[in-house]
DNA sequence: AACGCTCATAAGCTTCCCTTATCAGAGTTC
DNA sequence: GAACTCTGATAAGGGAAGCTTATGAGCGTT
């Protein structure tokens, strides 16, 4: 059985015989004879009493008719589902952040994407390193991805869009060391705790270096979450080096903020497979890059 | 867009990989990347990222694979749809029959088929005259006729089963001309008020042929509609000469039934195209003849 | 670094579908 | 009632589409 069989089918039923049905799909009679022939065959029904003059339904064609509307019915509702997502009326699209990215630049870009296509909602799959953000595009885990990088961009593996840089801030307790501070020395952290992320993450590789020039601080907590990062500071363990991106939570959290000099930012980039993308995800980086050249 | 084509994505989601699908289809696996490309042609969306390794869904893919399974059930729907009438679960089947044999023996013929086969329900197409029958079966308004003739059967337009015969009696007022007796002799009809039916009937051929053999009569009232004829006996418009199919049915009703001498019968026949018939008319036949001959 | 597994591509063959041409039956018309 | 017309079936040939085997390319694994 066949929907091309059953469409035939349905041109006989409705255009009332072979004849007109042949002249309605632009087909010859006896193409239609031969797939009304071969659909009775399969179903081991005839379809129509052939009398001479007339073809006249069968019960079983009878049957048929309801069962092989509803099919071609059926096609024409899988073609619009996929009609829907490519003209972004609906769908989903997924986005690999790490978290800091995820709360800017990413906040800002699907607020102005969801704008121009409300149909389609935006998944945030969590990653913590530059390398799961990678790993999460190259395996199409997810099709974009956001991440933060000191190091060079990882443009061999992934397309890569520059989008912004995220400065180094220090981020200490309302009444601790750098309170009425609007900047810092990078120097100055010395012999300070040091609250930190886990490794390969920006802000990580950001201390690891200025230990390795010597700056000598304690590593007072060490977190996989980094949300925990503000609470802790605000509970007097230590200070901690994040981006500027979590500047306005933070100082609504009661924390102070200040700059670390000389500046020192991450790059962050938008990231995506190297072959085509799906119309959400394209549209989702035109948006997003149409935003930050603006 | 295909069924065929639909089947093999879905494989391909089901069991995770082209290769694992292309064997469970037993089909190659180039064939398969041939089909999914075809669709996704015809779609205009891809429907999987290849990423050198794995196929992942895209958007599009995820979208697509409800409305195909949707569509692959439908086919099967349609399938079973004709599969349950060829199996007699259900159906309809028409049969077309005069009024008198409506009445017998078409009630215990649907009695004994509605027994074997309650799922499917037969329909009385109404005929009024043989001619009617015969022409509603050749031209499939009706799959199966019942008809009774006081001539040869038509074997030459469908296929006929004698399923029995009828003879001619007379139902007149339970007070009228013919009280106390059980029969009575057809030249006794002389001169009495005659209430007949339409020209082409069984009991008009019979009535005209008495005309014929010189027995003088008055044709009280001429009815298309066979209901008709034993009110107007009962309210004393005269006597009606009916096939003793009614015999129950008029005693039933207050008239008094008596034998016509000699005995003079129509013949009662279930007739049916020539070429292949639906299962439920063979069985229908079968089923009707089984019970005459036992 | 070599191997193995994934899916894509290429080329040949088979199959199936559609075409034109013709036939056969039944209703219609003169 | 004979010719005509309209119905759908049948026959034969050409072309497109699908399946096959063989091979290639990319990525992960050992």
């Amino acid at each position: 059985m066949d929907i091309r069989q059953l469409e035939y089918f349905l041109a006989i039923v409705d255009h009332g015989g072979f004849n007109r049905a042949a002249s309605a799909m632009y087909i010859s009679q006896p193409a239609l004879s031969q797939a009304v022939q071969g659909l009775e065959r399969d179903l081991g029904s005839a379809l129509f009493h052939r009398m001479g003059r007339r073809a006249v339904l069968t019960e079983a064609g009878t049957a048929l008719i309801e069962p092989a509307r509803a099919a071609v019915r059926s096609l024409q509702t899988a073609r619009a589902s996929v009609d829907a997502v490519r003209e972004l009326r609906c769908g989903r699209l997924d986005v690999a952040s790490m978290p800091s990215q995820a709360v800017e630049p990413l906040t800002t870009m699907i607020s102005a994407f969801g704008a121009r296509f409300p149909g389609v909602s935006v998944a945030i799959k969590a990653a913590f390193i530059t390398r799961d953000v990678v790993d999460m595009v190259r395996t199409g885990a997810a099709e974009l991805g956001l991440l933060a990088t000191s190091g060079p961009l990882p443009e061999r593996e992934v397309a890569c869009h520059l989008v912004g840089r995220q400065r180094f801030v220090l981020v200490a307790a309302a009444d601790g060391p750098f309170t009425g501070r609007r900047s810092v020395s990078r120097e100055e952290l010395a012999r300070h705790r040091l609250i930190v992320g886990q490794r390969g993450t920006g802000m990580r590789a950001y201390v690891d270096e200025l230990r390795e020039r010597g700056i000598a601080f304690t590593i007072a907590a060490e977190t996989e979450h980094r949300v925990s990062l503000i609470p802790l500071v605000l509970s007097g363990v230590g200070v901690a080096v994040v981006t500027d991106a979590w500047r306005t939570v933070a100082e609504h959290a009661g924390a102070h903020v200040v700059d670390i000099e000389p500046e020192s930012a991450l790059d962050i980039a938008l990231v995506s497979r190297r072959d085509e993308l799906s119309p959400a995800a394209k549209e989702f980086l035109a948006c997003a890059l149409d935003d930050t050249t603006r």
